[in-house]
RNA sequence: ACCCCGGUAGCUCAGUUGGAUAGAGCACGCGCCUUCUAAGCGCGUGGUCGGCGGUUCGAAUCCGCCCCGGGGUGCCA
C-alpha cells in the first residue's frame, strides 16, 4: 500500500466525496491551484444540500470578486449525475442541491456496505491505546471509569476504521506500594485464599498510614530543633520498622522469590475480578489479554536507563540520572538516588514497546488530564531518543488524552482515597437499579412491548439503559473537561441522552419486526426519499463514516454522540411525517421500511462505537 | 513565580477547525396519544459567546493584554 503522505481517507459513498472531486477540479481548471473546495453540509435546508465556501477565500489569496470567482469554478464543474441546482449566494458561498437520484444511489451503496461507506486503512500500523490503569489492591473509583469506557470507545472507532487495535492496561502492579500492602498481609498472617479487594483496599491503607514519616520528614525539611526530630525519630520509630519489612518484601518479590510472588499474583487475581466485572456490566472490551502492567517492564527499566545514558541524553545529576530538555528547566527523571526507578522509566519503556514491538503508528494514552506534564516529558524524551518510530521505521504520533475530573455536586472530585464512599461498583450498581426500575415500571402497561417479560428479561435491559445513560453522559461531552456527576440528569430518558438513542433504536426495530417482511425483501426494495424528513434522514445517514473517520484524526468521541443525536432527532421526525406501516402505498412503504433499516443499522453501530447495547425493545 | 486546561441561554453542554440569523437538552409556557412505543414530536420565552483591543469581505473560533475558576511544577504513581 502505498499511501502519499497527505493522502486523506474519504468515505467511499457520502455525496461530499463526489462533490470534493468535481469542484477541486473545477477550480484546478480555474486557477491552476489544486486548493480545498471546502465542502461543507448546509447550515440551513434554504441554502440546498451542500454549500461550497472556497471562491472567497481563494478570492482574497488572488485579489478579484469572491461571486464572479464563484461563477467560473460553478461553470467549470462537471456535475452531471450529482447535482441539480446550484445557486452562489451572499459574499461567495455556491449553495448546490444534490440530484435525487445520485443520493438514492449513495444511500444504496452505504446500505451494502459492511463499514457503512468508511474506506479500508490506509494505514496498516496499529493503533496503541492505554487504557483503564487499575492499581492492585485498591478499588476502582470514577476516574477509572472515564480511562476505562473512553479508551474502550476510541478502540472501537478504530476497529471500526480497520486498525488493528492493541488496548493496553498497564496495571499499577509492581513498586513499593504494592510490597507495603503485601508485607503487612504477611505479617497478620492473612488467610490468601479468602481475601477479598475490600480486605486488599484497608491493609493498602492501613500500610499507607503505618509507613508515613511524614510529619518527621516535615520537621527535616523545615529545619526544625534537633530535639524536635529527635522526639519524632523514637515517635516514627514503629512506621521505620514497617517499612523496613516492606522493602525486604520487595526485594524478595523482585528476586523471584516463589512464595511472595505466589501472593502477589493472588492480589493481582483479586484485583482483577473487579475489573472484569466492571467491564462487563460496562459492555467495555478489557480482560486479562490486555494486562501488561509496570511489573512486565521491570527488567526492562535497567536498558532504559542505558540507552539513555549511552545516547548522551541523560546525565547524573545530585544522585539522580536525569533527561534535561533543551526548552524548559524541568529535566524527566529516570533513575532515583537511590538507584531505584521512577514511574517515568517504566513509560518510557512501555512507549518503546508500543512502536517498536507492538508496531503502533498511534499511541493514545487515555489518563487523568493531571498527568500532562508528566506525559510532555515522556514523549519528549522518547523523541530524543527515537522511539516514536514503529517497526518499520515510520514515525509514530504519541498523544495523551487526558480527561477531565467527575466532580461531585459541590463541584469537588469525586474521591475515594480517604472518602471511601463513591466506589465505581456503588456507581455501576446504581445506574442498573435505576434502568431496570424504569425500564420494569413501564412493562407494567399493557402496551409496551416490554409487557410480561421476566425479571431477568427487564433486568438486562434495564441494566443496558442505565449503563447507556452513565457511558452517554461521559462520552458525549469535551473528553478534556470536568463534569459533575449527576446520575438523575444521566438517566432522565429524555433528551440527548443514552437511553434516548436505545428508544428511537427499538421504535426503528419495532416497525420492522411489526412490517413481517424479511430482511432480505426490505433490502432490496428501491428507494424514494420523497418527504423532505426523510431527506434529510438520508442525507445525515450518509455522513456517518466522515464522523468515524473525524473522531480518529481527532480523537473527540462527543462527536458521535452529537451524530447520533441528531439522527435520532431525524429518525422521529420522519417518524412523524411519514406513516411506515400504513403508507399509502406499497412502494411508500418499502421504500421507507428500507430507509428505517438503514437508519436502524447506523444508529446500532454507532452506538456499539460507545459500546452501548441497543435492545429490540424497551 | 512559571506552565497547562477551561469561561457560550437560569442550569448542563454543543458549535463540522474562519462562513450565512450562535445551536441542543433540562427548566418554564402552549399544542399533539381511538393512528407504526408520548422514554416522542411541534411552537414559544431565554445570549455584552469572561473583558478590551487587533488581524479581514466575515471571529465564539486566529493574535496580544487583562479578569475569574481549576490543575500541574525533580527523586510517589
Amino acid at each position: 500500500m502505498s499511501a502519499t503522505p497527505n493522502a486523506v481517507l474519504r468515505p467511499t459513498c457520502d455525496p461530499a466525496t463526489a462533490l470534493d472531486a468535481r469542484f477541486r477540479a473545477a477550480i484546478r481548471a480555474v486557477t491552476g491551484s489544486d486548493a480545498d473546495p471546502q465542502i461543507r453540509a448546509s447550515t440551513n435546508a434554504k441554502f440546498g444540500d451542500f454549500q461550497v465556501n472556497a471562491a472567497m477565500a481563494l478570492a482574497k489569496d488572488r485579489g478579484g470578486n469572491p461571486r464572479t470567482l464563484a461563477e467560473e469554478i460553478l461553470k467549470a464543474a462537471d456535475l452531471v449525475g450529482v447535482a441539480g441546482k446550484c445557486e452562489i449566494a451572499g459574499p461567495g458561498f455556491i449553495n448546490v442541491t444534490l440530484d435525487t437520484e445520485f443520493l438514492r444511489d449513495c444511500l444504496d451503496q452505504l446500505s451494502h456496505s459492511p463499514t457503512f461507506g468508511i474506506p479500508p486503512a490506509m494505514d496498516q500500523h496499529a493503533v496503541v491505546i492505554d487504557l483503564c490503569g487499575v492499581n492492585v489492591a485498591k478499588q476502582m473509583h470514577v476516574g477509572h471509569l472515564r480511562a476505562t469506557i473512553i479508551g474502550d470507545s476510541l478502540a472501537r472507532v478504530f476497529e471500526r476504521l480497520g486498525r488493528k487495535v492493541w488496548r493496553e492496561n498497564h496495571l499499577g502492579d509492581w513498586g513499593l506500594p504494592i510490597a507495603m500492602t503485601l508485607a503487612r498481609l504477611i505479617r497478620e498472617g492473612a488467610d490468601f485464599s479468602r481475601l477479598t479487594l475490600d480486605d486488599l483496599n484497608h491493609t493498602y491503607r492501613s500500610a499507607q498510614v503505618e509507613t508515613s514519616t511524614a510529619d518527621l520528614d516535615a520537621a527535616r525539611e523545615f529545619h526544625c530543633g534537633p530535639h524536635r526530630v529527635a522526639e519524632l525519630e523514637v515517635q516514627y520509630q514503629p512506621a521505620r520498622a514497617a517499612m523496613e519489612n516492606a522493602k525486604k518484601t520487595l526485594l524478595r518479590l523482585q528476586s523471584g522469590d516463589p512464595e511472595v510472588v505466589r501472593l502477589w499474583e493472588r492480589l493481582i487475581e483479586v484485583t482483577m475480578e473487579q475489573v472484569y466485572q466492571a467491564a462487563r456490566t460496562l459492555n467495555v472490551k478489557v480482560g486479562p489479554e490486555n494486562n501488561r502492567g509496570e511489573s512486565f517492564f521491570r527488567d526492562r527499566l535497567g536498558g532504559v536507563v542505558e540507552a539513555f545514558v549511552q545516547s548522551g541524553l541523560a546525565k547524573s545529576d545530585k544522585g539522580a540520572m536525569i533527561v534535561p530538555f533543551a526548552d524548559r528547566e524541568r529535566p524527566l527523571l529516570i533513575q532515583k538516588s537511590d538507584g531505584g526507578f521512577l514511574y517515568a522509566t517504566t513509560d518510557l519503556a512501555a512507549v518503546r514497546l508500543r512502536t517498536h514491538e507492538l508496531n503502533g503508528s498511534l499511541v493514545v494514552y487515555v489518563v487523568d488530564a493531571r498527568q500532562r506534564d508528566h506525559f510532555k516529558d515522556v514523549f519528549d524524551a522518547a523523541r530524543l531518543i527515537g522511539w516514536n518510530k514503529t517497526a518499520d521505521g515510520q514515525e509514530s504520533t504519541l498523544v495523551h488524552l487526558g480527561f477531565g475530573a467527575v466532580l461531585g455536586a459541590d463541584k469537588k472530585p469525586l474521591k475515594t482515597r480517604s472518602g471511601e464512599n463513591f466506589t465505581l461498583k456503588d456507581l455501576l450498581d446504581e445506574a442498573c437499579e435505576r434502568g431496570t426500575a424504569e425500564v420494569t415500571r413501564r412493562a407494567a402497561d399493557p402496551n409496551a412491548p416490554t409487557h410480561g417479560m421476566s425479571p431477568a428479561e427487564l433486568s438486562r435491559i434495564g441494566s443496558a439503559v442505565g449503563i447507556a445513560a452513565v457511558k452517554y453522559a461521559d462520552l458525549s461531552g469535551d473528553l478534556t473537561k470536568d463534569y459533575v456527576f449527576d446520575l438523575d440528569r444521566m438517566i432522565a430518558f429524555e433528551g440527548d441522552t443514552g437511553p434516548y438513542l436505545q428508544y428511537a433504536h427499538a421504535r426503528i426495530a419495532s416497525i420492522l419486526a411489526k412490517s413481517g417482511e424479511s430482511a432480505a425483501a426490505i433490502a432490496a426494495a428501491p428507494l424514494m426519499l420523497a418527504d423532505p424528513t426523510e431527506k434529510a434522514l438520508a442525507l445525515h445517514i450518509l455522513r456517518y463514516a466522515q464522523m468515524a473517520i473525524d473522531v480518529g484524526r481527532t480523537l473527540e468521541t462527543n462527536r458521535v454522540g452529537a451524530y447520533l443525536a441528531q439522527l435520532a432527532t431525524l429518525f422521529n421526525g420522519f417518524y412523524q411525517a411519514c406513516p411506515v406501516l400504513k403508507a399509502d402505498d406499497a412502494t411508500a412503504r418499502m421504500s421507507r421500511l428500507r430507509l428505517c433499516s438503514i437508519a436502524r443499522a447506523v444508529l446500532a453501530d454507532g452506538l456499539s462505537l460507545y459500546g452501548i447495547i441497543a435492545p429490540e425493545r424497551m
